[in-house]
DNA sequence: GCGCAATGATTACAACTGTAGTCAATAAGG
DNA sequence: CCTTATTGACTACAGTTGTAATCATTGCGC
């Protein structure tokens, strides 16, 4: 399974998020920051059909796009190669270097404890 | 300040372990199953310093590398960045995504909540 | 039935990236 | 001194990515 680049990402959270939908209404739900068009939405589609990130089922004349890869499994690849590139692996110099950054508030660290503590149980 | 490419990011990786250092001297400590040749190595010289990621000064008739932004802000924007993207910005869903995929021994657990608990005093 | 709008396929093209090769200058070693 | 190894600068080139345009087909509205 390629890589995803970042812009496919964003088409992959659309479908993530509800699917099938055709070419058309992927553009539409695509952020509107991203100033895309709907044959730039169409090259992403391709690239990522080819990549096999996604399936595509006939519809009359179009298709119906649907994710190939279930979100959580890319999430754990990205999120894992960026601790284990940055941080030797491990989740703890993670959660220091946020601590630190000011990136945890006093109600984050209460649901991460909270979290913890049902994990260990 | 520019976008470090994943390739790049290993010249970053020694520079920020051990600087400065000569071109050769930077070729010889990127891991060596990157399999690069001093040229490769040159080019991402050149290129991180045209990116501003880097400063060098001579040293008689070649050049010092050495780091210009900290690893620590390098590390901030690209975590940031992940967790903007996959976690709506929040940790708590990156710890409980972890902890679902095993990823946290007991160990880590209890190193966490020691982090956190000193973070609250 | 026919023209038009929608749709997938194909092509385009510049910037960035990975991975070098070449070249000219020059310092260091014999 | 002269050769050679080192070094930075420049060039190369294919693959990926962002961002489309064009084109041929075809089903739908009239």
């Amino acid at each position: 399974m390629e890589r995803i680049a970042e812009g496919e990402y964003a088409v992959m959270e659309v479908l993530w998020n509800e699917s099938p939908l055709t070419a058309a209404e992927v553009a539409d739900r695509v952020p509107a920051d991203r100033g895309w068009s709907l044959p730039t939405v169409k090259t992403m589609l391709s690239r990522l059909l080819a990549k096999g990130a996604l399936d595509h089922a006939q519809d009359g004349r179009r298709y119906l796009y649907r994710p190939a890869i279930a979100r959580a499994d890319y999430v754990a690849e990205e999120s894992g190669r960026l601790i284990d590139r940055m941080f030797g692996g491990r989740l703890t110099p993670l959660v220091a270097h946020l601590a630190a950054r000011d990136r945890l508030t006093p109600a984050d660290i209460e649901e991460i404890e909270a979290l913890l503590k049902a994990l260990k149980s």
